[in-house]
This record gives structure tokens, sequence and C-alpha cells, in this order.
DNA sequence: TGCGAAGTACGAAGGGCTTCGTATATTGGC
DNA sequence: GCCAATATACGAAGCCCTTCGTACTTCGCA
């Protein structure tokens, strides 16, 4: 099932962002979500959430005043979709290499790492 | 040694990964290395070298009639760069999770895991 | 010496993203 | 019923990236 809808810019990244992590919401609760980090005008947003309808990147329930807005693409594909850009525009499309520069990233912690480790591991062993 | 230089476009890190790859070379012998893969006009990759050279991206021996243009940023830290920034627009930092969704591209064979899974497990060892 | 090939310089167009000002509509409460 | 508050709609500006046409320069060589 390959997703047409295009690849979200940043802008529209971090609305996807607050609208998986709160679920369906407004203008208003989008923008109050965004003030905490930085800011940026209310009508900004509109714009932007209506471009992103027009992308179908959400969709728009406009049955009340204040129009409801949800995503419209998975949070999982989106991540996939980047991740896969990425690795196509810098490394040469190996995933290998790419992990490798994540985790020396400073803020991979022993934490994550032992993490990981356990899933590869684990993953190894299910496929035996 | 914070590097000052901004991140280089799409077109850009083209361009820098064959300068990576092939060393110091003139715009001819860039833009034939970038035809084998794409159509893209000669002035096109002149113009953007030129903009790297003003950027600090690569530096230009002008010294004979075709310059010679060398990468000015090393390849670690731009790609160190860029998941970095990958990290913080969609991953919320985790270099865990950005790692999982790595893996799980399609791309990511079975050898590619097993020699993640080595470098981990060493590295693991080593930090004990 | 003069001409074609190959090089650089430059400007501008076109597209996408982001931002915001302004106009307009709707609502709720006094 | 009216007004202030709160919505949406819309257009345009500014920025960056990419692309390319055109002009100019330099070189080698017949």
């Amino acid at each position: 099932m390959p997703d047409k809808t295009p690849v979200p810019s940043n802008a529209e990244l971090e609305i996807l962002r607050v609208l998986w992590k709160d679920g369906p919401s407004t203008v208003r609760s989008v923008h109050d979500a965004l003030s905490r980090e930085r800011n940026v005008g209310y009508t900004t947003v509109l714009k932007i959430m209506q471009v992103m309808a027009e992308k179908r990147l959400v969709t728009r329930d406009e049955s009340e005043r204040s129009h409801v807005y949800s995503p419209a693409v998975e949070e999982k594909s989106v991540k996939r979709r980047l991740v896969s850009d990425l690795l196509d525009k810098a490394f040469d499309g190996s995933a290998a290499q790419l992990v490798m520069q994540a985790l020396s990233d400073k803020r991979a912690s022993a934490e994550d790492l032992k993490q990981i480790r356990k899933l590869l591991n684990e993953s190894a062993r299910k496929e035996q």
C-alpha cells in the first residue's frame, strides 16, 4: 500500500508530530502546542494546515466552526520515508552506515545501545 | 571544532559526494560523474559549485584555467549533521528510535545486521 | 591570426516553503 | 441586537534551491 502523499516539509512534520501525539486537533490547539517551543503566528499554522489538507497529509472535519484536523499519514510510514531518503542521499543506501552514524551521536546513551543490542540479538535468534 | 558552514542542500550533497570520492575535481569531471546518474546541465553544476565556494562548502584553486574544487567539509561531520537533524526533527532526539527504523529498512541485509551486532557487542565489551 | 572548443561569470526564472497581513464570517454573551 | 473574540480564507512577499540561457574569456592549433 504505497503512499502517494508527498514527504512532509519541516513545518508540516512539526505539525504532524503534534497530531500524532495529541490526536485530532484544532488549529488553535496545534498552535498552542507549537508556541510552547517557538514563536509562530496563528495564521501561519493555519495556512500550513490548509496546505497539508490539500496535499492529503491531513484530513479535516468542518462540521464545527473550529475545524478539526486529523493526521492522514501514518507516523511509521513517514519516518520510513525520511530515513529512506536520507539513506539514499547520503549513505549510498547502506543502512549499516547510517546506523553506525546514529549510534555515534552523543545522544545515543549507553541505555539505548543496550536496548538496541538486545533487540538485534533477539531478532537474530528468531531468524535462525 | 564546530562547523559554521551550513548543511548542504541536496544538490550540494550530491556534488560533495563526488568530491569526497574522487578528491579535488574540476567542474567538468564532477559534471561527468553526475551525468552518469541523471541529466543535468554543465552550467547548473558550475553554478552550484560556485555557490558552494561562497558558502565555504568547497574551496577552489583558480591557478589553472579549469578551476579545481576541493571539499572543505568532512564527510563524517556532514553526515553527523544530517543524522542529527533528522533525529531532532523526526525522532525526538532518540537515536534508538532512528536506528530501529533504519534497521527495518528493506535494504538492511542480514549481513548488515550481523555486522552491526558485532560492532555493538564489541564496543559494549570495550566500554566495560 | 583567427576560429572553434571549453571554460567561467552572471542574471533571472520558476518552484516550493514559510510567514504574515488583511478581509471576512461566525459565535457567544451582555 | 451588537460587539468583541475567535474562526477561516486568501494573497502576496521573501527566501532558498535549482536550473539554464547568454555573454564573455582563454586556449590550442591549423
